[in-house]
DNA sequence: CATTGCATGTCGTCG
DNA sequence: CGACGACGTGCAATG
């Protein structure tokens, strides 16, 4: 990895184009060729940027840039598209290269497939006498959430989100018409669970006649650990 | 901007759980006390991360720590929610700080607005006769990209994509069935206007009756270029 | 390889 | 300030 800290301006070309003025950036440049522009704020998304696989050229400014304070020019290509950063290095203050070796890598707990597995084993929250039909039921058009029953028999879809949205909806719905055209399990019942659910989520859900359910992550959770220490 | 590369650890709890093991990684402390940790590969986004508004406290590490080799403990809290980045710091490779100051940010073209700005302009493209109606036609559901009339006088409302999926269709469906409710201007045609148009969105279209467009955003701005030449 | 759906998405814009 | 849609979205899982 090399790090230069130096006045940078940038111009893109690719699916959109953007030009950066000249200013003082840190520029990172991977052991894979991508680089990064940060600037000094912002979130974790740099200013500019080329993802890998691409490759880095750098070049010596010529007399004319040269004599405007150009001290390099690089070039970075992306590999498979036609992609182009081009970045103009003014007054250098930083420059260093570190071996980082490869990362581990980040592990993860607690994203949408664990509210499905909790809310699978906790499947009355639908109400006393549900059960659980199975996880992930394939349709021509993608896997429901969950596919449950309730106490009279008739069949329920369950999508289940982090937080609840006008697309998530949109999804069930489409669920719902093809599981509704098949004579066998129609009718369905729709039920939109998620931790929080939009208003406009909610009212587009409602005006179709899908339920919605607020789930409690950490109640859920609580109940698991009980269970967990009971059996 | 301070720039550390180390070898660390890290905890991250907020709307998820997370871990990284220990490994050499560049630690990016931002002027607003936003932490990037990133490793040499990937992408732009990195391993983990805290976003601003934040505070940075460091700390010694206790006995225990520090003969496990932790030389300093860097607590990210931020500041409106209960997320927490807690970064263990063990041989430092880099530490050095640098100056930025206000960053100008990004200039942009060629977006979304501009196709829709060129269509408004090029509104024939939908056939001869077309006129423009207005863009960004406000309805209780938000704005339709551009609402135009055909030769015949009947309305037309166009949703613009970059690249058009389904849920661009399930956009204009949900804009169609208002306008349609109207019968001020009902009945409205609908035209789903994209630079590429996936398949299953064409057939989602066209199952709704709606009529689909592919826009050739170079030679838009081509014809764009000879007016502004011509006039 | 194309498609789909998630993301600690982030970021602007508008009510 | 909250809600919603766009993004050079990126990214992994899956058919």
């Amino acid at each position: 990895m090399r790090l230069v800290i130096a006045d940078c301006a940038a111009h893109y070309t690719g699916r959109l184009s953007a030009h950066l003025p000249l200013a003082r950036r840190l520029v990172v440049v991977k052991a894979d060729g991508s680089v990064l522009l940060h600037s000094d704020g912002g979130s974790y998304k740099p200013l500019n940027w080329m993802s890998p696989p691409c490759t880095l050229v750098v070049s010596e400014p010529d007399d004319d840039e040269a004599a405007a304070g150009l001290t390099a020019v690089w070039d970075v290509q992306h590999t498979k598209s036609d992609d182009h950063l081009r970045i103009e290095i003014y007054e250098v203050v930083l420059d260093t290269t570190a071996d980082l070796g490869i990362d581990p890598g980040l592990v993860k707990e607690g994203v949408e497939a664990h509210l499905q597995a909790l809310l699978a084993e906790q499947i009355e929250l639908l109400g006393p006498g549900h059960t659980l039909v199975r996880r992930e039921y394939m349709t021509a058009i993608g896997p429901v959430d969950i596919l449950a029953r309730d106490p009279r028999g008739g069949s329920v879809a369950i999508e289940i989100k982090r937080r609840g949205e006008i697309d998530g909806v949109e999804q069930l719905t489409r669920y719902l018409d093809l599981l509704n055209r098949d004579p066998l399990i129609a009718p369905v019942r729709g039920v939109f669970a998620a931790q929080q659910i939009k208003p406009q989520a909610r009212v587009l859900a409602t005006d179709r006649g899908i339920e919605c359910l607020v789930l409690d992550y950490d109640a859920m959770r609580g109940v698991d650990d009980v269970d967990a220490r009971l059996f």
